[in-house]
DNA sequence: TAGGCCATCTGGTCCT
DNA sequence: AGGACCAGATGGCCTA
């Protein structure tokens, strides 16, 4: 099951499991809970588990329906997060269709690309010269880990107007992408002393498309 | 089976 | 008072 479709599942399950708390809970849930997960499929386990669970908001009372409604707006909350997660996916670069980044991936990825970006446009400030005919073919390698808290100091080993463009592995499993990488494939201005290539990847292995 | 990831519930805290 | 935000708890699913 992919990554994607098991969210599905997860979150259908849950939404109907509130429906069972309140059936007029299902509405905005299905408005804002955005999204193509909150349709089809069937319902195991796990939502067998939550009918059974008492919770304060099955209660009746003022008390059971503040819990209700902050409930809902946590919910609200949460998928407008998710929905801000999804944004930021879409506008790094060119994952695999499959491949959904976890948010803790999604975070440091685009931190780390906000950093190359800026270098990149730091260095351009220094070289304006510097033309993308200079592209050099790839050559040492060296690895870096994808979801690194410190970008500066893991892509030490490049310059930063070495750092150009982006590729991604273009598996189809997404399972895959997770043990392949990210790549910065840099500029050189100077052709003298810099690595060449530098990755962003994942468990150590680097694959370049 | 353990660990990772996720959605949801919940109570506390802060703000308007 | 009510809403927003946060962090802990809970439980399901998936992969290694």
């Amino acid at each position: 099951m992919s990554y994607k479709l098991r969210n599905e599942v997860c979150t259908l399950r849950a939404a109907e499991t509130l429906c069972s708390f309140s059936p007029a809970l299902s509405k905005p849930l299905q408005e804002t809970g955005g999204t193509s997960r909150d349709s089809g499929g069937n319902l195991p386990g796990r939502q067998q588990r939550m009918f059974g669970r008492k919770t304060s908001g099955e209660q009746c009372g003022p008390r059971g329906r503040r819990r209700m409604k902050a409930n809902d707006r946590e919910r609200h909350r949460m998928h407008n997060l998710n929905s801000a997660l999804d944004a930021l996916r879409n506008i790094l670069p060119a994952l695999p269709e499959d491949a959904k980044l976890t948010k803790i991936e999604t975070l440091r990825f685009a931190r780390n690309y906000i950093w190359a970006l800026t270098e990149t446009l730091h260095m351009a400030d220094h070289h304006p010269h510097t033309a993308a005919s200079e592209l050099r073919s790839p050559g040492s390698v060296s690895s870096l880990e994808w979801d690194s808290a410190s970008p500066a100091e893991s892509w030490s080993g490049a310059t930063a107007d070495e750092l150009s463009c982006i590729q991604t592995s273009n598996g189809h499993n997404p399972t895959t992408l997770s043990h392949h990488a990210i790549v910065l494939i840099p500029l050189s201005t100077t052709g003298a002393g810099v690595s060449t290539e530098t990755s962003l990847c994942r468990k150590k292995e680097v694959w370049v498309s």
